[in-house]
DNA sequence: CCTTGACTTCAAGTTCACTTGAACTTGTAG
DNA sequence: CTACAAGTTCAAGTGAACTTGAAGTCAAGG
């Protein structure tokens, strides 16, 4: 017994719906064999591979840039734990600058909320860099002054 | 001089594109006053509220979201110092719970992902409270097991 | 043989957070 | 008076990440 899993299996076990498996497939961020049937077949590797893809999401990235950090998988054989551990570095790196961002963020709550600063400070405590400057829609980032018709007054 | 600000002033203030300040206003989070010429007129406070929209999409809220933490406040005076307090201390703990959830799955990422557990351990490192459990679109979470085809094998 | 359930593909729909474009009005400078 | 920048509304488009629906296939059970 290989141990395939059906779609519906990888799902459950997942999370992660059936529909947004066939979805990650034709992303070429997981893969399947076929059965006779046509059926797509799972190998249990995928179980770990959708662990991170759910991993990443959490830390706000989008399937593209998981999709390039998968690519550094390999292909020619069962990913092993030093290929996952080839990837934790940078990403224990990641989590710390988001972390860092949070506490600069409730660091700026505590002490700038209540004092008038807010609207000037903001941009000091945000980090911009992860999603902004992307063009098209999506947020935008705090910058700072700019402008002549700026007040002495506070805001 | 009252100080009251145009559209694009504000949005050189703030780094929110003007369309997005129309949007916000459409969405309710924001206000104006109007010109006699039809235009828009911000008053200085708008520099917080954004400031503090900015920051929550940041937290990873939606807009929905702010705009009930905003309507906690006062509409009949400008917001003071004590308002934006009542706010912080529900803000506090929730960075507080994102950034254990960093920590967790940083833990988690370091300890697990070259011993093979990963893909069974994920669901205890994840906290889907905020934005799982939405129906529609939009990434699920991590569920342990449920189902009977389950190998003693390692994943 | 027929139904049921699990699966397939493909096209179209959904939500969020905006942006873009068209057509129009206003205020200021030369 | 004419330009021109800056503003307006409204409708439609965008991109990400999926979901939903329609129509069809396939294997197993009664």
């Amino acid at each position: 017994m290989e141990s395939l899993l059906t779609i519906n299996q990888v799902a459950r076990r997942s999370g992660v719906a059936a529909s947004a498996l066939r979805y990650y497939e034709e992303k070429g961020l997981i893969t399947s064999e076929r059965a006779g049937s046509g059926h797509r077949r799972f190998r249990r590797p995928v179980l770990r591979r959708l662990a991170f893809i759910v991993f990443a999401q959490r830390l706000g990235m989008s399937l593209t840039e998981i999709g390039v950090e998968l690519a550094k998988l390999p292909d020619d054989h069962v990913p092993k734990g030093q290929d996952w551990a080839r990837l934790s570095g940078p990403w224990s790196a990641r989590i710390d600058e988001r972390i860092a961002e949070l506490e600069r963020l409730k660091l700026g709550l505590a002490k700038c909320i209540s004092c008038g600063c807010l609207s000037l400070e903001l941009c000091k405590l945000v980090n911009p860099a992860d999603r902004a400057g992307t063009s098209g829609p999506g947020p935008r980032f705090w910058v700072g002054e700019e402008d002549g018709a700026v007040g002495k007054g506070n805001d």
